[in-house]
DNA sequence: TGCTATATTGAAAGTGCTTTCAGAAAATCT
DNA sequence: AGATTTTCTGAAAGCACTTTCAATATAGCA
């Protein structure tokens, strides 16, 4: 039972295939009673040339690609739920591509223009070379970048410098003085690190405040539970441990808070412990942390990307969304 | 001056035209270089392919669709993630379809195997009727259901009962007599709601070592962080309060917790706390909780998919997950 | 009636692409 | 170093149609 070709229906009708694909294109040039059993066959086994099925079905609703990080962290996520959200109640369809490799991005980025059918595409967190932006300029393919800017593609940016600054402020607000920074250490090189850019931001921050991030303070462990945790363990069992941590990923803060719980550190009274992020989770840890509005910038994005395919003449949109600490029970 | 084909980019390029093909579909089978010099041919030739030819010369369209609710509980995701990772490596395109109501997915499951572009369809968390069930069969979709299981079609299967029950008996052993279920009540009604499940194996779990579960120690909350705090309260504020909480959810039992240390009850000592799904999370909060194997469930479904897609005569496949208690520090 | 013009048809040759297959080259293992 | 395995590549064989072309039938016309 499967798709029948025109085989079948020159079969079924007793006639050629030439004959078949004459009704269907010149119908004129056959006799009327050829063409009646041609048609009867037709209905009969519900024929439906594949090239137009596929056509019409790539009309009917619009496709939008988002190209993404194989997404292991949750940020990923969260902001691929709010790009599906926005796009669920638009009549269009989501095509997903996972990179796990420098290859493979080139890949997507070089044919998916091409071959993609595709009438906008999102590209998450990934870094694009120039050669590629012009080449999708090239084929027409209105796209929103995000966190990782380009002059040329519209995008929406985090701010991850001016995160770790506000932290450190906050924290410096707070009285701390001996601060330490936690970050993850994963490096893929396909996709980008916004973790070193807070850590810039951080020493920054403190810095302006006369404050020393001291090379101790600094830990980066790969972004695993038994490894953060024993970086959070070195950083809290030295002679004079730091007062206040910054865990440059929600995840982090919360394995820096069970260590610091089975060390009998209390938190916020001895450790504060601020997070990046604002994942659901962190609501439900109460967690003290920077908030970057996941779903909003995924949301953002796909309304710009709309916007550039309905009109195609919009200047270029650089958005940068604001971040903002909310302030909960553990820094 | 015709278009141009792959004919002209392979003699541009001086390779020939299978390699063309490839660098367009699957890039990776390339090495950079020849990749290289066939795309400088492509882009000095304006070279587009075909759409129509291409749908003409493909036996598939290598595109599978995934039905999901709107997936704001992390365990959706984590179970796309295994679908996306799987999927990836496979050449093929992942189609989400976000369902926020019945008549979305209804729609989607009528319009969707007609429109014939789809080589396979999984169908997550969802509830299909028998009509849309015979309505997939007679297009000869090939479809896996997760969490849904069907009579006719594919599934992967989550035993929530009997994870309720493994629950019970686990606690049980641990020598806990006043036990409570902490679920949520979010039973929107396109989606299906294994919660029940879980409760009505946890009873029947403590009913078979003799202990009833009492009203009061039942608690249902919408799935928020306030509310289920709040349900929380109520359940050890009472005179007698449970030595056992089982959370529905790793969320619910996250809130769990945090309520606890805030009364000063001591976990797990005074109070153990399980949990439901082992996300990503729960290893950084060192939760007890049952295991379900998100990722495999959505990475097995894709196999099963593949393997009915590659061979349409083979026979419908149920597969039962098994779900493990995974014990941490909370119970 | 014989003969040409025309209508209708099927075999076979494209069409622009994908995919299989097998060989060559490179990488990996002993 | 030799033996395997893996990666890369081009030739050639599809794919599902469209088109060409020659064959046949039919109609029109003297």
């Amino acid at each position: 039972m499967k798709k029948p070709t025109i085989y079948d229906v020159a079969e079924y009708s007793g006639t050629s295939i030439s004959t078949v694909s004459r009704v269907l294109n010149s119908p004129d040039k056959v006799s009327v009673e050829t063409r009646q059993k041609v048609f009867e066959a037709i209905d009969a086994l519900d024929f439906v040339p594949k090239a137009e099925a596929r056509a019409r079905a790539m009309r009917q609703n619009g496709r939008i690609g988002v190209i993404t990080p194989f997404f292991t962290a949750p940020s990923f996520v969260q902001r691929l739920r709010g790009l599906a959200g926005e796009l669920s109640s638009k009549n269009y369809e989501l095509v997903i591509y996972t990179v796990d490799s420098v290859d493979r991005l080139q890949g997507y980025l070089s044919s998916v223009p091409l071959t993609g059918n595709l009438d906008g595409l999102v590209i998450m967190s990934l870094p694009v070379d120039d050669a590629y932006v012009d080449h999708l300029l090239k084929h027409d393919l209105p796209t929103v970048l995000i966190e990782f800017p380009n002059r040329k593609l519209n995008s929406v940016e985090i701010d991850d410098v001016a995160g770790g600054q506000m932290v450190a402020e906050y924290l410096v607000t707070k009285g701390h003085r001996r601060i330490a920074f936690l970050g993850d250490t994963d490096l893929p090189e396909y996709a980008i690190h916004p973790v070193s850019q807070r850590l810039v931001g951080f020493r920054k921050g403190l810095q302006e405040a006369g404050i020393m991030l001291k090379d101790e303070f600094v830990r980066l462990a790969p972004y695993t539970e038994k490894q953060t945790r024993q970086a959070a363990i070195e950083l809290l069992n030295t002679s004079n441990p730091p007062t206040a941590i910054f865990a440059a990923t929600d995840f982090q803060a919360l394995s820096v808070i069970k260590v610091a719980h089975q060390l009998g550190v209390g938190i916020p009274e001895d450790l504060a412990v601020i997070g990046f992020d604002d994942l659901d989770m962190a609501e439900y840890a109460d967690l003290t942390t920077v908030r970057q509005h996941l779903d909003e910038s995924g949301r953002l994005a796909i309304e710009i990307l709309l916007a550039h395919i309905a009109d195609s003449s919009r200047p270029v949109q650089h958005i940068k969304l604001a971040l903002t600490i909310v302030e909960r029970l553990t820094a």
